[in-house]
DNA sequence: CAATATACATACCGATCGGTTTGTATGTCA
DNA sequence: TGACATACAAACCGATCGGTATGTATATTG
């Protein structure tokens, strides 16, 4: 039981400082001594750096998977959906704390931290990108189902375009350390995009909430 | 005449090797090797790392700048200067070759990148972030002036979210290693978020090309 | 022509990288 | 109680990192 805590210690420290800044910069040293392991404890449980990050996006993506559940609940709205989806994209971070800073959903940083180099971290990566797309498609056929749109434009071409532009402005707020632009940018850019009525413009209040 | 050739030699390696993969993984050694240069030479020119990237952007911008004011010429209509755009960010490369991958705009991409660290080359980056965003937020002005958008917004949100925006497609098409996406994504994503007339989409033929 | 500055090349530095080896404390099971 | 596996700790490895120290060939200047 003690092997499975230090497993996951290593796995939500490792994810932390990866997308705090990225995963060249993070070394495997600074992952063992912030998760307070020695690197015996690390290469006892992960054979590579690499094959620790893959292992990392999936335990993340279990994590996150419940959240995202939650948020596009058959329960709720397709409106609400997407509201829970603006109010998770602006307050999750990982787990603890309450305040300032973005660090972003990793599907949605990462990505663009990665280099070409370590091709099974990319490949980690495009697939947790493709299965996050998945939960915008769902949204968007929800959406069009609803008559919440002004258009019927192809849903899969809406999905990568939701997903794409969320990407940018997580990278955007990261950049400049400011999140008041985020807040004020990530919806009316999603409502634009998606091309939503404007009687529906913040309709709702969330019905998501972090952790819940 | 040596000096300026070799300086800039390397500051165009240095930006086509950073932002084909980034700015941590991307070494001085590789930088030297590929430029046909010794360290002696690259530490003549520079005095580190973090400074030789800071002076590549601005090296590149200057560089773009020329193609921007093209792009965004007053001859040019609103539209033209939108179509102008996207063939810009599908097309350019770094000077030089003919197909495929798209490694994208530095200002797009490199600041995903970027780490926490570094906060020269962060500076770097935001300041020609903001210098980019003046360029959208013109032609968002130039568009509403010319009675070609459905709605009013607030310019400099949607210059803002226009830029996020083409960030987010280029991290994507890199993530992916896909450009067909993007050649579908960008103008249609750009469209819907202006709120371009769907009379003016795909409304003309750019009168940018690569270099002129 | 000597003196000096420029533009590099070569060799090297300590630090850090991902990863390995070895040792050991603590179980678990026969 | 002895045998073996698990879960680490500590020390160490070659490679590579950004950066420096030193040497030299060439151009410029007095």
């Amino acid at each position: 039981m003690a092997e499975l805590e230090t497993r996951e210690r290593i796995l939500e420290t490792a994810l932390e400082l990866i997308w705090q800044s990225n995963y060249n910069s993070v070394g495997v040293n600074e992952i063992c001594k912030q998760t307070g392991v020695s690197k015996g404890a690390f290469y006892h449980h992960f054979e590579s750096k690499a094959s620790l990050f893959c292992e990392a996006t999936r335990y993340y993506w279990t994590a996150i998977k419940h959240d995202l559940d939650a948020i596009f609940s058959p329960l709720n709205t397709p409106i609400q959906q997407l509201e829970n989806l603006i109010a998770f994209l602006l307050t999750a971070k990982l787990g603890d704390k309450d305040a300032d800073e973005i660090h972003g959903c990793p599907f949605f940083t990462a990505g663009a931290q990665i280099g070409i180099d370590e091709k099974e971290v990319q490949i980690a990566l495009r697939d947790i990108s493709e299965k996050a797309i998945q939960y915008d498609f769902a949204l968007v056929k929800a959406l069009q189902a609803g008559d919440y749109l002004v258009d019927k434009e192809d849903p899969e071409l809406l999905a990568r375009l939701i997903y794409q532009f969320i990407h940018g402005v997580m990278s955007f707020s990261q950049l400049c350390g400011d999140t008041d632009y985020s807040r004020q940018d990530m919806p009316r850019g999603l409502y634009r995009l998606i091309g939503l009525k404007r009687e529906f413009w913040f309709a709702t209040t969330p019905t998501w909430k972090i952790g819940a």
